[in-house]
DNA sequence: GCCATGTGATTGAATGACCAATCAAGTTTG
DNA sequence: CAAACTTGATTGGTCATTCAATCACATGGC
């Protein structure tokens, strides 16, 4: 229910690129959904490619940061299980914008810094967790990335294939993240 | 240097596709990259989602398995960081793929099919492992999703960001897998 | 209360470029 | 010669972008 036309715009964007992937979106299309005529979206987006970098911007906001403590790590993962159940269309886009990135400087940027923004939050939950051990937090960094682009793997699997079982990737990912954490044995 | 012209056509527009992405790619520029007519591009290819489809076929077939057996996964894990290092267009084209795919579906299924084989493999690997020290196997499944994933989400952390430490996520990657696969204590 | 006047919002048609696909005509090959 | 191969111009359509025109509405003078 967005306030202004822009942001009923912007959500139209949104929509027609999740659902139809870039190259099949049109600005006829955006505008339709959005109700408006096709002329109106140029009158906020000078062009299409600022409109996808405005759109990136709305997905990064959608995907909030809840700073966990401690090992509440684990429920770090339990809403990570959520949000690859809820967010497919989120999600969706997230990997068209990563491809569309791949090729286009400002997308590219934008997606880079949103990488780099979540990888430092899971890093700084392996950080605190290192913390509270009172052991060496140099493996943080390398945890990070990995643990991360686990996520980001099992999110594409689970968006390809509907058979895919991402609820025990993740419990797995998880379990190995603590025993590289806690190098004790664990049943 | 291929023999035919079907399959210059094929490396040109896995050339292409994979420096402009595939909403900036065009039948004659991937004429042009072959050093043949437009035309000729159809009479080989009916479509550009036929292209397209069989240069994911050829790109699958570039991403050869090695079989490896026990805890030589240490040495798969040491080829994919190679793989990182050196194949930065296949992995780009790939990732593009992956993007058509959520919205076309015979790619989507060529994808989903390339997705299992690669999942399963690093499944039968785990397997071996297990096998080797007499352990319940069934773990495995979740392993190879949370792993395979793992090396996706690196793939797309190294593609857009150059500063990012590919290797160093591998070998964090290794050291999980190895520590929920061994759960005695390590140094 | 009421007509100017100005401004931003909105419309939909026009523009120019590009693209996938087709095709008729030419060339090579066996 | 015939079949396979190759060419490049053509076609029909779509796209992003531009633009002149209209609309809603506020402000202010009278």
């Amino acid at each position: 229910m967005p306030t202004d036309t822009r942001e009923k715009i912007l959500q139209a964007a949104f929509t027609v690129l999740g659902r139809q992937g870039y190259e099949n979106s049109s600005i006829k299309e955006i505008a339709e959904e959005a109700g408006v005529a096709q002329g109106l979206v140029h009158y906020y987006f000078k062009s299409k490619q600022l409109l996808v970098l405005e759109v990136l911007a709305f997905v990064c906001s959608k995907v909030e940061l809840g700073v966990e403590g401690e090992a509440g790590a684990l429920w770090a993962f339990e809403e990570t299980k959520e949000m690859l159940r809820d967010s497919g269309d989120t999600n969706a886009l997230l990997v068209q914008l990563i491809a569309i990135g791949l090729h286009d400087d400002q997308i590219g940027a934008g997606i880079r810094d949103f990488i780099r923004a979540r990888r430092t939050h899971v890093e700084d939950i392996a950080r605190q967790v290192f913390a509270e051990r009172e052991m060496d937090p140099a493996p943080a960094r390398g945890i990070a990335g990995a643990v991360w682009g686990a996520i980001v793997g099992i999110m594409v699997q689970r968006l390809i294939d509907p058979e895919f079982n991402a609820d025990e990737a993740i419990d797995t990912l998880a379990a190995m993240s603590l025993s590289a954490v806690y190098p004790q044995s664990r049943a």
